[in-house]
DNA sequence: CTAAATGCAAACGGTTTGCAATGCT
DNA sequence: AGCATTGCAAACCGTTTGCATTTAG
């Protein structure tokens, strides 16, 4: 498992280091779109030395090689989500909740973007998921 | 111009104000993606008084009802956009530039969101734009 | 041995907050 | 007057930074 995530990191052209693979691993088990200090939490049980500064610069690492993006959250806190293929996210006004959900196909692709090299792509949709609508107020 | 502002801060359920109108019509004639200090010093010259408190209480608002949302940048400081109608924005990564375009069409939407209210969408390409691709390193 | 990775603690700065002042009806 | 809006200044807290320490090859 731990070299899947190694040739991971390498293909991005990433040396490999055991935060680096934790915080892969992180993402990998949990599909969330957790914040730094979730993610800090949760490896200081194993990593009992580790700081946040060690989080920040891997998470700045990870999205500058586009492993990873941010999230438009209206939360104080950034949220981070790991680009694996391209999936959409709606975010629930009501109860904060993230789903994520497989992107409509497309019929063309923008003409304004002729020429433009693009490395990734994201759906953000807004509103209130089935079950707050079905909620009693 | 500034009855059109009041009716449409009204159709968002927020009573007008000052502030509320010029915030608008700073994005009415930019058209651009500010930050809150952008605004800020934008609106100095004609309210000495203002404070950055008040942008962000304004800000805040039309985020809560809707009429703006924030982009998923990659700076320290928020981005605002307003939710006119449905565009997609392109990051450029090496100049910074945030380039809208028009959203090409779906051919159906998402079945995991069936029974969802979708308030809004953001689609968020990053990638590298031509004018960069051009230049001389 | 050397360079990169990690940790620590302090500083930073965008944003938030509490409350006072002002404006509006 | 009474309530909402705005302003001010201080606090907050997520993030960044500089540098010391550790790790890996």
């Amino acid at each position: 498992m731990a070299n899947q995530f190694k040739e991971y990191l390498q293909k991005y052209g990433i040396k490999p280091s055991t935060i680096r693979i934790k915080i892969l691993d992180y993402f990998y088990h949990h599909r969330t779109h957790p914040t730094a200090e979730e993610i800090y939490q949760a490896l200081l049980a194993e990593l009992p030395t580790l700081s946040r500064a060690s989080i920040y610069n891997t998470l700045d690492l990870f999205l500058s090689r586009g492993l990873l993006k941010t999230l438009p959250t209206e939360d104080r806190e950034t949220h981070y989500d790991m680009n694996l293929d391209f999936h959409g996210h709606f975010e629930c006004e009501k109860c904060g909740k993230i789903y994520d959900f497989s992107p409509p196909a497309f019929e063309h692709s923008p003409q304004e973007l002729q020429g433009f090299v693009i490395h990734s792509k994201e759906m953000y949709y807004r509103g209130i998921c089935a079950p707050c609508l079905h909620k009693k107020p």
